[in-house]
DNA sequence: CTGAAAGCGCTTACAG
DNA sequence: CTGAAAGCGCTTACAG
């Protein structure tokens, strides 16, 4: 009764059945060595006909080639980044698919790299992708130690490792321009996680068009490590007061805390205070008023990492270190 | 001068390195039939020292088992599943490590089952795990042809698919009941998606409570299919001149939405009117006044699903339908 | 208790 | 242009 089960072709089966030998067949699929334009048609007809596909695993071991990437993705993550990552992931799954890749997935903590550990030990995967950063990031020693082939989504100072990044600080340079030209001369500038590079990215950016623009650095305000609502909150009540043109936020979280904050208190967008934030995530559609952002592309991002790494399995040359684009959103909140 | 290039050691090495045969060293590592104690323990000794990790691929090949499971996860979802997503992602990940597996990850649409397809075909997974299911979800079937072990994270009304599922239809009926007992008569439910079987669920645990409250359904107020923030504006709209006592939100980001826009409005919560979500997210967090809701455990649900998942590989028996539990939360919005 | 052999399903020099 | 053979690194009946 098992009609409907269709047979499992093997290499040795189509052989046999074509009469002819498994590696003429194996030749054939894979288009290496020279066959008679006769013999490959023949078997290629066959091929598709039963559906065969080779297994995966058996031409693993006969190449030491597993055709798996690992993906590290930080697992302590607040919402607000998890717009970055699932956009990454699906640019990274894309290219991988696009290029006969599958792509195995590990949770890790910067401190924690036990599951990338294990993929690696077990030879389970060819090459590795890890998102995101710290300045002191344990990842690089432990990558550069197993030996293998490694991009980086996010920054790091080392020039040997191969990574793709936001144009932070060429984004945030330009934001704060426009901002600049707007009138802004006193502002507050609000960040996260001082552990992370993309603070400090996001920070000289900020810094860079204040200084082209002649504005005294001790005018600004800098406050970082805002982590939580409360440190939000208390940072914009510290604030307040001041003679501010505008409030700069490193990223959503942030700036979606201050808007609430800011509403509460009373203090109206644009018209008592500007406000920016250096990302655009889909949170900040809600908000009233519109808020002026920078909109990354991590799509292209996750893609352009995967590329990279495929052109490294392949031996091919990739340059260290690509930039990715942005745009800048201009919106209400600093009209 | 690589004298710090590890050699990677075979069977076959460490066979001839301690003068026993291969399958010997094979069976002292696996504990597969028997051996003396004595050269076990050389055995294992050497294979400690020398860090010894069998090749995962040649196991796989030789044992036809991949020691991979596919994870689908849909790709089209809004930040506010994120949360979600991430938490049973993490679960599956835990479990699956534990056991001694892997993750392979395929971001999969409804629509395009061809990540899973690949998956599947080329034979790099011992089974699956789907998250989420819209009402009539193509997965089913198609994993049924493949005959892939299966569990589904979400609910289905095939008894024969394995699945694990929040409790939402109970849950909801008890947060409904609590309304109800805080004295509300006349609700709105406003809830997202009308395919996302999940919303079904909650609806009728919805209605569950009224009706064995006695509350007539007519006087409660349904809107669906609410999934962006102007039909989410709207909605209020329409029913913020109603004698309204309490609005349920099925999810936070309708939570969200519902919450600023009564905000906007000036409509005090809890004093005009009551707030509840049926899943408590961290975005609710920042809301003043914080909101009921209910919090489930995606941690556990991940867990539970890849459990299963194993169990069936070996060939061990688990129940079809599981679900998993859920805390309810009251806070100021239903004071 | 241990070993020799065959096998998993491919690939890839190497002959012919 | 095609085939026979060895090999990838394991496992697993089967002998001894």
């Amino acid at each position: 009764m098992n009609e409907n089960e269709k047979k499992v072709y093997t290499l040795n089966d189509i052989a046999k059945e074509l009469g002819v030998n498994k590696s003429t067949v194996s030749k054939a699929i894979s288009g290496k060595g020279s066959l008679s334009a006769g013999t490959r048609a023949k078997i290629l007809d066959f091929v598709n006909e039963c559906g065969y596909r080779p297994n995966a695993l058996a031409q693993s071991l006969a190449q030491n080639k597993t055709y798996n990437i690992g993906l590290m993705v930080p697992d302590g993550t607040g919402v607000f980044d998890v717009d970055f990552f699932r956009n990454c992931l699906h640019g990274v799954c894309n290219v991988a698919a696009a290029n006969n890749y599958d792509v195995l997935l590990t949770l890790g903590t910067e401190s924690s790299l036990d599951g990338l550990s294990r993929l690696i030990d077990n030879r389970k995967i060819d090459g590795v992708i890890a998102m995101r950063s710290l300045v002191k990031s344990p990842i690089i020693p432990f990558i550069k130690e197993k030996q293998v082939p490694f991009v980086l989504i996010g920054s790091t100072s080392d020039k040997k490792i191969v990574s793709v990044d936001n144009d932070n600080r060429t984004a945030c340079e330009e934001m704060t321009r426009r901002i600049i030209e707007g009138g802004a001369k006193r502002m507050v500038i609000l960040g996260g996680d001082e552990n992370h590079l993309v603070t400090h990215s996001r920070l000289n950016g900020f810094f860079d068009a204040c200084d082209k623009a002649g504005l005294a650095r001790e005018d600004q305000k800098v406050i970082l490590n805002l982590c939580d609502n409360s440190a939000v909150s208390d940072a914009v009540d510290s604030v307040i007061s001041l003679q501010t043109d505008c409030i700069v936020c490193m990223d959503d979280y942030i700036c979606n805390m201050v808007m609430m904050r800011l509403h509460d208190c009373g203090v109206s967008v644009p018209h008592d205070v500007k406000t920016v934030s250096f990302y655009d995530n889909v949170l900040l559609e809600g908000h009233l008023p519109p808020i002026s952002a920078i909109r990354f592309d991590s799509l292209n991002l996750g893609e352009t990492a995967c590329r990279k790494l495929i052109k490294i399995l392949n031996g091919e040359n990739t340059r260290n270190k690509v930039l990715s684009g942005y745009k800048i959103i201009m919106r209400e909140s600093t009209k």
